[in-house]
DNA sequence: ACGATTACTTGACATTATCAACCAACTGCT
DNA sequence: AGCAGTTGGTTGATAATGTCAAGTAATCGT
């Protein structure tokens, strides 16, 4: 994948910009007789139990943190001579000991934790509920998309109904995407609107749908399928879209398979649909669903020369 | 302004979260010779004539980068000996040095940033382009919203015609925001569907209008005008929104006046707009303008009971 | 049983950062 | 001009933080 150095110079921009966050935000540390690394271990030993079965031991605690096992040790020693944790040593290996805050050292946490809560809550209190919001959804795509690799993410999409704003993001997603990715005017934005408040205004939910594909909470794709206007017992399957960025995660595949799974139970004989050669990804999705093309043809439209083509699904 | 304590968590993890990206990505300076603070000090000597008109002197950078003097000054001092800066005395003010970074100097940066660049971008590469933009886009969200006050973002709203995508958003944002903040149901979406779908069929540019209200590359506002379908030289305001994170900048107002101006122009005679009466601050907004309460009823419609309004404001 | 590995500790040390004292230069005021 | 007070910068002393390597005891693998 080509990377933009621009992308480069905003994320080192970005990255300067939140070490400096920190920075200020480290000041609290000064009032307490922790350093930053004490502190973290601190943290790490009163949530050790929430993600683990065991206690931590020495080692757990220099792999999570990354930490110098000797500046560790020194670490847990003082916490140890102040009565924070507690050593019993491990019932398997007597190298080794089991880590276990005291209730003092939990005492001591909870109010370490107090005070980086007003802190932070100092910060974003300023900020509207929605200001709030929208700042935490973007810190979550932040941490996604820095988090390492996407390959995790494969099994995670759904399907779900829409519900409020879905029909303005499919339009939105649909104006986006198919300006910047084929150069298509306003005029197919017009056509999905009206697709769009037509679905809106009203349809027959036994016979017609539109699903959203979600990925982790977020709109990563859509489908809808609705009664062809002309032919009895033809549905047709219309503004199928995956996000760019969700590529590749089956949901393409998922939605299509949603509309012949709802269009064989609604009693369809055939799906037909309607796209152009352009959409390259997509036609791979429509012939591993088992779509045919019956149709191809030149096609004058939103605003360049196309190849329009008419694929169809045996039910 | 009221702050959940989830939130103040969810930035927490954040925060824990990218010391810990940036502490890896620190493992960089490792290679150098350079301590944090003495890269950034580079950083800030190879930059400041970007924003700044003159040369920096120590107490910029001390002021710059919240860094202790004396230690500042050892840093420098350590620069000076391996020629990477060069001092000369202040013009005004024998007690100055203005700081200079020498070719060595500006070679060494480069040196370094590439490294930190090359780190960056093995991190980012592995991302598709939509993935990075997604990436770029939040962490300007990130940024704006932890950057202190909303206050000097006053002026910055600015209005501007639709583009792709618009539209869709327009709709997206009634949905969500009608039913989050007023419980109104689908029924409310599916009749802005419609006013979107008719604009985007067709209008005459010269009597109807939608603006996009924008602040600082982000949506944060539309309203739409229209011909009265009914009432000669009758112009419509419709579907009128400020995002709620953007309230308190002035969008409303700017939005109802280029109305206006537009209505005044394009020969109406009258603007009238229909609205609820639990819409208080749109209430505001068009009081301001001038408008007046022509009409109060009952209003049974959207999933609960309303009060409708008509509002009128002669031109 | 025994060399290799692992878990942890310790000593020695380097680096990084802070504090306070200090000086020289400048500012504002009488 | 003279002086108090401030600012810009430096320096010494020292604390805090982090690193490296050697060392010990327990355990593992064969």
């Amino acid at each position: 994948m080509e990377t933009e150095p621009a992308a480069v110079a905003a994320v080192r921009q970005f990255n300067r910009f939140y070490t400096q966050q920190l920075g200020l935000l480290d000041k609290g540390h000064l009032e307490t007789p922790f350093s930053l690394a004490a502190a973290r271990v601190l943290y790490e030993l009163a949530h050790w139990t929430e993600s683990h079965e065991t206690l931590a031991t020495a080692t757990d605690l220099v792999r999570e943190l990354a930490i110098d096992a000797g500046y560790l040790s020194r670490i847990l020693a003082d916490f140890s001579r102040r009565a924070l944790i507690k050593r019993t040593p491990a019932p398997h290996d007597a190298r080794q000991s089991l880590l276990r805050l005291t209730a003092k050292g939990r005492a001591t946490f909870a109010d370490l934790d107090r005070r980086a809560s007003r802190e932070i809550a100092a910060r974003v209190a300023p900020l509207s509920a929605a200001r709030q919001r929208r700042l935490l959804s973007a810190m979550a795509i932040v941490r996604t998309e820095m988090n390492r690799p996407a390959a995790a993410v494969r099994a995670a999409v759904t399907l779900r109904a829409p519900t409020f704003g879905d029909l303005g993001w499919v339009l939105m997603r649909h104006g986006e995407l198919y300006a910047e990715e084929y150069g298509l005017n306003a005029t197919f934005e017009a056509l999905v609107a009206r697709i769009i408040g037509d679905f809106a205004g009203s349809h027959d939910e036994r016979r017609e749908r539109l699903w959203i594909a979600d990925l982790e909470g977020e709109r990563a794709g859509c489908v809808m399928l609705v009664v062809h206007p002309e032919r009895e017992g033809v549905a047709k399957l219309r503004i199928l879209l995956v996000e760019p960025w969700a590529r590749g995660c089956g949901a393409g595949r998922l939605l299509v398979d949603a509309c012949t799974d709802f269009a064989r139970n609604a009693g369809y004989h055939t799906i037909t649909l309607w796209t152009h050669s352009v959409l390259s990804s997509a036609r791979r999705i429509y012939e591993a669903a088992g779509y045919s093309l019956v149709n191809e043809a030149a096609h004058r439209g939103f605003g360049r020369e196309l190849t329009e083509q008419t694929w169809e699904l045996r039910l």
